[in-house]
DNA sequence: CGCTTGCTTCGAGTGCACTCGAAGGTTTTA
DNA sequence: TAAAACCTTCGAGTGCACTCGAAGCAAGCG
């Protein structure tokens, strides 16, 4: 279970000063390992049915479970779901998270699999970089142009 | 109708060689102002029916008729469907280019607002740059993660 | 003891941005 | 002159990613 495949998925589930911690209604609390689903609504900001719907169509790895059948979210589970948030706003469909989540599941050999859909994430989310940019120098274009007629305006008054 | 405000909206409609020209499915000609909508399909990949439809929902300026009512788009159309596509490509919401655009159609009344609108946009922009990046620091850091972890494999043979 | 939280399954609804097709017409072009 | 391109209006369909509600039951806590 706990197999150097899926702590490649979580980088560090045990310590939490890490870089930064940005989209994050609650801050995950220190030295806790099992947290209810409301719990982790607070810290994510989905809903319960969101959080349920996630593992029913196979984007969550196995989620323990109390004695009595609740959910028990490690925090390990909490950083996977950061990684799904990120991918979320690279714009990468849920059916392409399901798949490198199943990839996780299957293990060891599928290590060429996961790497390789990475890199392939990697260069979208770099062009999307790119187009944002490019986007980002026609506004600063249009915004100095705005401000040198607004200026103008301000000065001349009208016309 | 050719105010200095139409002509922020379109910047160059008459240069042709601008900076970046990136994702036209076929260059768009000089020389020429009028193009009939499967001229405009042909640049742009949206369909005449996608066309049509920003029309009717107020995205687009006033485009130009021939004397038997079909479309003919200028230059200027074209510079506006492409900030139109760099703008959708920030996941800016369809509505609020139409606001934008009716900003435009307003006339020259509306600077500071469509100045403000442009400020936001950026800013927009610019934090969904950053969380991109963010995600892209997560994705290099997990490929060298990969790549050493294949590196290991590669040389022990298993474990 | 009762309220809150959680569980399951089911299926329907939402919002966005198209996307398509059809009907019935006019105009352009080869 | 015939085919291709264009026009209009209408309304329905698609795909995605949730989102919600309800029914009916089990567990936890204060």
């Amino acid at each position: 279970m706990d197999t150097t495949a899926e702590a490649a998925e979580t980088g560090t589930s045990t310590r939490t000063g890490d870089c930064a911690a940005p989209p994050h209604r609650h801050r995950r609390p220190d030295g806790q390992d099992n947290y209810t689903i409301s719990e982790v609504v607070a810290f994510t900001g989905l809903t319960a049915h969101t959080l349920r719907w996630y593992e029913r169509i196979g984007l969550m790895p196995h989620i323990d479970r109390s004695h009595t059948g609740q959910r028990r979210y490690s925090n390990r589970d909490l950083d996977w779901l950061d990684l799904v948030g990120k991918l979320r706003l690279t714009g990468m469909p849920v059916a392409d998270m399901v798949r490198y989540a199943e990839l996780v599941r299957e293990g060891d050999d599928t290590y060429i699999a996961r790497f390789e859909l990475l890199e392939a994430t990697r260069r979208d989310v770099k062009a999307r970089i790119a187009e944002l940019q490019d986007t980002l120098a026609v506004l600063d274009h249009k915004i100095s142009f705005y401000a040198d007629a607004g200026r103008a305006l301000g000065s001349e008054r009208s016309r």
